[in-house]
DNA sequence: TGACCGACCGACCAGTTGGTCGGTAAGACG
DNA sequence: CGTCTTACCGACCAACTGGTCGGTCGGTCA
């Protein structure tokens, strides 16, 4: 792995962890074993990182979901993959999902078209599944855009809240990851299909 | 009003709007209209002054809650009256459901006890309410707490997610608020009982 | 060999951070 | 009247912020 990537990674879980501005380069730049003006030397600025780390995520995301794609015929089937794979995704991903969470509680005052157009493509295609499945009577009626919400909702909510919901009820009284999530998504398509 | 007020309020606005680490003392201050010393007087920390905006928002949502729950009877009934009035505080609230939103985030690492009270006897009740249903054979299996993280997730993240997506898709393809809101909180009890 | 390169460093910069300190002005209370 | 409290200010502080600078190193290529 180069070196970028590591930096990239290392990044990331900093992200994540505490959010952009809860992040300094320095620590970064530590936890990548390197000094503050080395890290500079492969990212010029601080956002400029973040938003390639972003990026990677978009990237990811958007593969995943396109390569389950391929082999789906119509729009009940399209759409129930999808759910399915975020579903997954965001299991084995629960650090990126927890990621996307806080760009979409952030981004809405920063103007930086870049770093939205992965997910505006991903939006768009899911957009499109809903109201296909939707003119074939598949799915309930509504707001396309809202039963998306409440779709990756559901899933990255639930994928968020375990940690915290853990701690704050003091741990012990939680199932495993798998039966977690088993529980969300198994009846996501039930809820989605009228 | 009192100054003390005036300032949670502005304080609130912030923090909602960029996160805990994403505002700094003197942008409170001159949002409230006072000086950097001024604003330390009231709330002697930043971290007091944040946990005091998050102790109002726990126990408006508590009071709203229990309000509603007074006189609902048997299981079904209040797990149904949980769904809609904590949809109608999201849709009227957006703001303080984005606030929590960024408390779950972030509050993992953080170890104070006192912030994560409120919304810890908010969890409890709810997920009794689950497992009484649930024993009732009146809501389908599976880990309670999962089950309330997929309702409160819907609710939470279809609001805070609106705007990022009007943002991303460029406006103009989202109905108004209340479709919106109704797309999502109409469904939660029929997906929520068996 | 020598010219150039990317990777990286220590020292440094101006500006900002959360927070302290001594003081002051207005009002309440005796 | 004097005393005490509450609300607030300007000046200040050490620590940290994102970022720049000049320079060093080990390689690569002609």
């Amino acid at each position: 792995m180069s070196k970028r990537d590591d930096i990239l990674d290392r990044a990331e879980e900093l992200f994540t962890e505490h959010g952009f501005h809860g992040v300094s380069l320095a620590a970064i730049a530590v936890a990548a074993g390197l000094g503050n003006a080395g890290l500079i030397h492969h990212f010029p600025t601080k956002r400029k990182l973040y938003r390639e780390v972003l990026r990677r995520l978009g990237d990811e995301l958007e593969g995943v979901v396109s390569d389950a794609l391929t082999g789906a015929t119509g729009p009940r089937e399209k759409l129930a993959t999808v759910v399915r794979v975020v579903g997954t995704w965001s299991l084995q991903r629960s650090g990126r999902a927890r990621l996307m969470m806080r760009e979409l509680l952030d981004n809405v005052d920063r103007v930086d078209k870049a770093r939205t157009l992965p997910l505006a493509r991903f939006l768009e295609n899911a957009r499109d599944l809903v109201t296909a499945a939707q003119a074939e009577g598949l799915v309930r009626d509504g707001e396309p855009l809202a039963i998306l919400a409440q779709l990756f909702g559901s899933i990255a909510y639930a994928q968020i809240a375990r940690p915290t919901f853990a701690k704050i009820l003091g741990g012990k009284l939680l199932a495993d990851d798998r039966r977690w999530m088993a529980t969300i998504v198994a009846d996501l398509e039930q809820t989605l299909f009228a």
